[in-house]
DNA sequence: ACCGCCGGGTGCC
DNA sequence: ACCGCCGGGTGCC
């Protein structure tokens, strides 16, 4: 076993070069690298369409799903059937399942699938009338870089990918009446009398629109009536059933224009059958809700003794609305004579009684308080809600969010949304409140996704228009400077904003430069130590540092320092070749801190220097400081071997290796192998295993004198002829335990044992472990190789294979 | 499935 | 006939 970064002396900058100050554009690529190695999830818009390929879906007769002409399909996998574990399953929009992929072709796109290399779309043009198969388009689209393997797998199994020209994506404009979509946008509507505050026009005309958008009985976008079917225009998709009408939408006016008043003139102006919400004495009847939250939770529960609570008949629906801030709102949109209950369901003695939710004319929590239920008995989400409205809606855009699931969970006939900002970043941001809304088909992402984000994301004009469409539909928004009537909205005095451009001085610019420079520098060693650890953690967990526990506070300085030496001289004797999370090289003048983390002592200084106030440590954030740090004493830095008394554990990487060792070793006993780590702690860790399964093994490391190494190789090459120096041609196997950032580390490892004087073949083993930086790491290899290969026209492994082939054939052997 | 595949019945022209 | 051919039974994954 060897280290090769130490022992050759090998490129030791390598794995810094992504973040060298000599390129110029070092800032760009330091955030390049930090994407593709820290990224665990691609970025799914930047996908191409690989090519198409006509299939067949069997098994029809099997199922109730059906598909019309054109209609789109979903292909899902099902690892679990028992009858074949390559199984896709073929499913319409509504998730019926109409079929199977055939059997061989199955087999081929679950390779694709399940390595991620690409997803499938399907779309059925015709044939949907078959009883037992039709055929099905199926396009594949992914990432560039796995263009190329897509299609290759594909033609290993006898299916071609066709990649010519332009081909129908799917993708067209759904047949829309544009006058519909503008109705009621134009109208008014007198709010109910029990509104305290007049409404200006255009708040008349949101009320209108509002009504008109929960009381209509329209169709949603996209969807049209065809004889007795219900039938969407974009996904061609048609059922029997009519689709869920959306009742609500998004209202996006600028701020200050009145979201909140005009809500709260809906919820008192739109009860059920277009009523008012009864008021005042009538004690008997259903009461409305509207909900809303707010970001912010003001547990301040003694504002519930603010509002009159009466014991309300329990309505079938009952409603609540919204933000902490609109609770003033409330009183001050509100006749005085009016009583109106609304509870603040917020704060550790909220009632969770269903019962005395329900009988509220309104309830307002927050997002917080309602993430924080949910899941857990959650009485907000087992009432029927009239109407559920989300305060600045836009908070709920990360459909990840705990927040956004909780509130995807209400039940509710009508939604709304208020935001004046309901796209902060991108086309992406939409889906969420689609889904809160339940815009068939789009509550489901993937048809969100495959009809709208990738067609709009990729500049298709189709695509473009149908997402303008869909968001004119159920979206009514102005801003402040647009007008009625030829009139602006809201008169308000005029607005001048200009931009003053202001010069450093040189003095001031000289200290910004050195700011920025120390910040770079700053993030890209902490940058570096955070891969460095995830790293470690792919090879072994106790590779990482240890933070010790037993360093108590309570010990005297003098047995601190002793205990501090006592850990320094474990860890320096532990890999002989401990490693600075800070240079990444072998630690050069070893000084420990306090939190018993060892670094160069040039290294941790200059993390300490570059600190304004508290220097933290690197790898556990604890305080440090340069006055105590503590130094190996000199006349024991030779020292060696520390026995460690904790228990050794193994790692499913080191299984993976013994794994394939015990193999081998099976298949022939005189294969001797080639072990090779970045770390080498990790070869330590090696030890105990190789020795437990009776394997006889030499170490080959970067501390080692020269006489030791030669010693070593000489020792294992003994049965083998051949030289010495770097010569390890008696292994013909090769594990690459971890993979080096620069490809060319590997093959010069490699080619210690291919060389002359091979007489096996070599096979060599690298591990990855999946889903990890590893894999990233494995990719900006395959970058570089790329780069190479478009520089050179070939690949600095052929260049060196040929090399060999042509000295091999010289000497004839 | 107006197929392919399987396995039983059958057998000169 | 250890074949070929015929025609019925059958059928996703």
């Amino acid at each position: 076993m060897f280290s090769h970064r130490w022992r050759f002396g090998w490129d030791r900058v390598s794995e810094v070069d992504l973040f060298a100050d000599r390129h110029e554009t070092s800032a760009e690529t330091l955030s390049q690298a930090i994407r593709a190695a820290m990224s665990e999830e691609p970025d799914s818009d930047g996908s191409v369409l690989f090519g198409q390929l006509q299939g067949t879906v069997v098994g029809l007769r099997y199922y109730t799903g059906v598909v019309n002409q054109g209609e789109m399909v979903g292909l899902v996998r099902q690892p679990q059937n028992p009858y074949d574990r390559n199984a896709v399953m073929v499913a319409n929009i509504y998730g019926n399942q109409v079929g199977h992929i055939k059997r061989e072709l199955a087999a081929a796109m679950a390779y694709v699938m399940d390595n991620n290399l690409a997803k499938v779309d399907g779309v059925v043009h015709w044939g949907t009338k078959n009883k037992f198969t039709m055929p099905v388009m199926l396009s594949f689209w992914g990432r560039e870089e796995n263009k190329n393997a897509v299609i290759e797998c594909m033609a290993r199994r006898g299916y071609k990918l066709n990649t010519a020209g332009s081909i129908s994506t799917g993708t067209h404009t759904g047949y829309t009446q544009l006058s519909s979509l503008n109705q009621h946008k134009d109208g008014e509507k007198e709010a109910a009398e029990s509104v305290g505050t007049p409404l200006l026009l255009h708040q008349k005309q949101a009320l209108s629109w509002m009504c008109a958008r929960e009381n209509q009985s329209a169709l949603p976008p996209f969807w049209e009536k065809r004889g007795e079917l219900y039938y969407n225009t974009l996904t061609c998709f048609s059922t029997k059933d009519i689709p869920e009408r959306v009742r609500g939408g998004i209202l996006a006016d600028d701020m200050g224009l009145g979201k909140t008043l005009t809500t709260i003139a809906l919820i008192l102006t739109n009860f059920h059958n277009r009523k008012p919400l009864p008021v005042e004495k009538c004690v008997t009847t259903c009461r409305e809700t509207a909900y809303c939250y707010s970001k912010e939770l003001h547990c301040n529960t003694s504002f519930n003794g603010a509002f009159p609570f009466s014991s309300q008949h329990v309505s079938a629906f009952s409603s609540s609305f919204l933000c902490v801030y609109t609770q003033d709102q409330f009183e001050q949109h509100v006749c005085a004579n009016v009583k109106l209950n609304v509870y603040l369901y917020y704060g550790s003695e909220r009632n969770r009684s269903k019962k005395f939710l329900s009988s509220q004319d309104v309830v307002i929590t927050t997002y917080n308080v309602l993430s924080a239920d949910f899941g857990n008995k959650s009485p907000l989400h087992g009432i029927n809600w009239l109407r559920v409205v989300l305060d600045e809606g836009h908070i709920i855009r990360n459909p990840n969010a705990q927040m956004s699931k909780a509130v995807l969970g209400l039940k509710a006939q009508r939604r709304w949304i208020l935001s004046g900002t309901p796209i902060q970043n991108s086309v992406k941001d939409l889906w969420m409140l689609l889904a809160f809304l339940r815009l068939k088909p789009f509550d489901v992402r993937e048809w969100w996704y495959r009809v709208i984000q990738r067609p709009v994301i990729q500049g298709d004009r189709a695509g473009l228009q149908n997402l303008q469409t869909l968001v004119k539909c159920i979206t009514l928004r102005r801003t402040k400077s647009s007008e009625v009537n030829g009139r602006p909205l809201v008169s308000l005095p005029e607005k001048t904003v200009c931009v003053e451009q202001v010069e450093l001085s040189q003095a001031e610019r000289e200290e910004y430069e050195l700011a920025r420079n120390e910040g770079r520098n700053t993030i890209r060693r902490y940058v570096l130590v955070c891969l460095y650890m995830l790293r470690q953690h792919c090879c072994h967990p106790d590779l990482l540092a240890k933070i010790s526990s037993d360093l108590g506070a309570t010990a005297t300085p003098a047995e601190l320092r002793e205990r501090l030496i006592e850990k320094l001289r474990l860890v320096l004797a532990s890999g002989s070749d401990e490693e600075c999370s800070v240079c990444l090289d072998s630690v050069r003048l070893p000084v420990i801190t306090h939190c018993a983390h060892v670094y160069c002592r040039p290294c941790i200084a200059q993390v300490i220097s570059t600190e304004q106030n508290v220097a933290r440590c690197p790898l556990c954030r604890s305080e440090i400081k340069t006055s105590e740090l503590v130094e190996f004493p000199q006349e024991e830095m030779e020292e060696e071997n520390g026995t460690s008394s904790e228990k050794w554990r193994t790692s499913s990487k080191v299984q993976a290796l013994m794994g394939n060792l015990l193999r081998l070793r099976c298949e022939d006993s005189s294969i001797k192998f080639l072990v090779v780590s970045q770390f080498t702690r990790f070869l330590t860790i090696l030890e105990a295993p190789l020795r437990e399964h009776g394997f006889s093994f030499v170490r080959l490391d970067g501390t080692m004198s020269q006489k030791r190494r030669t010693q070593v190789i000489q020792e294992f090459q003994s049965s083998t002829a051949g030289g010495v120096g770097l010569n390890l041609t008696a292994a013909s196997h090769v594990f690459l335990m971890d993979p080096a950032w620069n490809p060319a580390t590997e093959e010069q490892c490699i080619d210690r044992c291919h060389r002359l004087g091979q007489t096996r073949k070599v096979v060599v083993t690298k591990f990855i472990v999946k889903n990890s930086v590893e894999e990233n790491m494995v990719k900006i290899q395959r970058q570089k190789q790329d780069l190479v290969e478009k520089a050179f026209g070939s690949t600095n492994t052929d260049r060196k294979t040929s090399r060999i082939d042509d000295i091999k054939s010289l000497m004839e052997l």
